[in-house]
DNA sequence: ATCATGACGATGC
DNA sequence: CGCATCGCCATGA
């Protein structure tokens, strides 16, 4: 259950059906309702489309005219974490490591760009258990997976990571310098409304 | 609304 | 290296 997309159309048109095939394609990667609308039954969407069917839109914003733009819809669909909730950011970037890497709570905070490594534990516990991030590459800065209140006998963390191919030494530690996750590109960062914090002791604007 | 609840990290012994 | 101190917050019941 997802955002609810409209698409513009009109009968006998070659493209809206193209197009309303190709979204039932992308069904699977992308989480939305789709409603069409034949604008033939309405003057003022005759106005203001014409023959500019199909459309796609999502409330007032249009995503693409005539083919299916993945990359517009990719945008307008995923929400802009810019002013989501905390943890919802937290777990976005975490779900963005990939498999045998490893990242610090405080490499998540200062990409998060506001809060404190803390916070990223506090997030990581709070993991809902049907959410599918993945929370074992997230370790301490000191390369250790940090003990939890409900720990011991083997831990689940370190199993996954090392089904994984990361490598533990023999004080329980991730080398950095050969499993550290180097973050997300820029683009990805961009396009999800991260901000990073800047240094410490960074100018003001 | 209020409150208990925690998977950190830098620093200094 | 190991241990203690301190900073101090979003969530969900």
């Amino acid at each position: 259950m997802g955002l609810e997309l409209t698409m513009y159309t009109r009968s006998a048109c070659h493209l809206c059906e193209e197009m309303l095939e190709a979204l039932e394609g992308l069904r699977d990667r992308y989480d939305f309702d789709l409603r069409c609308i034949d604008i033939d039954g309405d003057l003022a969407l005759i106005e203001r489309y014409g023959t500019r069917v199909p459309v796609l839109t999502l409330g007032d914003a249009e995503i693409c005219e005539y083919f299916v733009d993945e990359e517009a819809l990719a945008r307008a669909i995923e929400p802009s974490l810019r002013d989501a909730g905390l943890y919802t950011r937290i777990y976005a970037l975490v779900s963005e490591i990939p498999p045998g890497r490893v990242a610090t709570y405080g490499q998540i905070a200062a990409l998060e760009g506001h809060c404190a490594p803390r916070n990223v534990g506090y997030a990581m516990s709070a993991l809902p258990s049907d959410r599918d991030v993945p929370w074992q590459r997230v370790i301490n800065s000191a390369g250790r997976i940090s003990e939890r209140r409900g720990g011991g006998g083997t831990d689940p963390q370190r199993v996954l990571l090392e089904s994984e191919g990361v490598v533990f030494d023999r004080r329980g530690r991730v080398d950095f310098a050969r499993y550290a996750w180097a973050g997300p590109d820029w683009e990805w960062m961009e396009h999800h409304g991260f901000y990073p914090a800047p240094p410490p002791g960074a100018a003001e604007p």
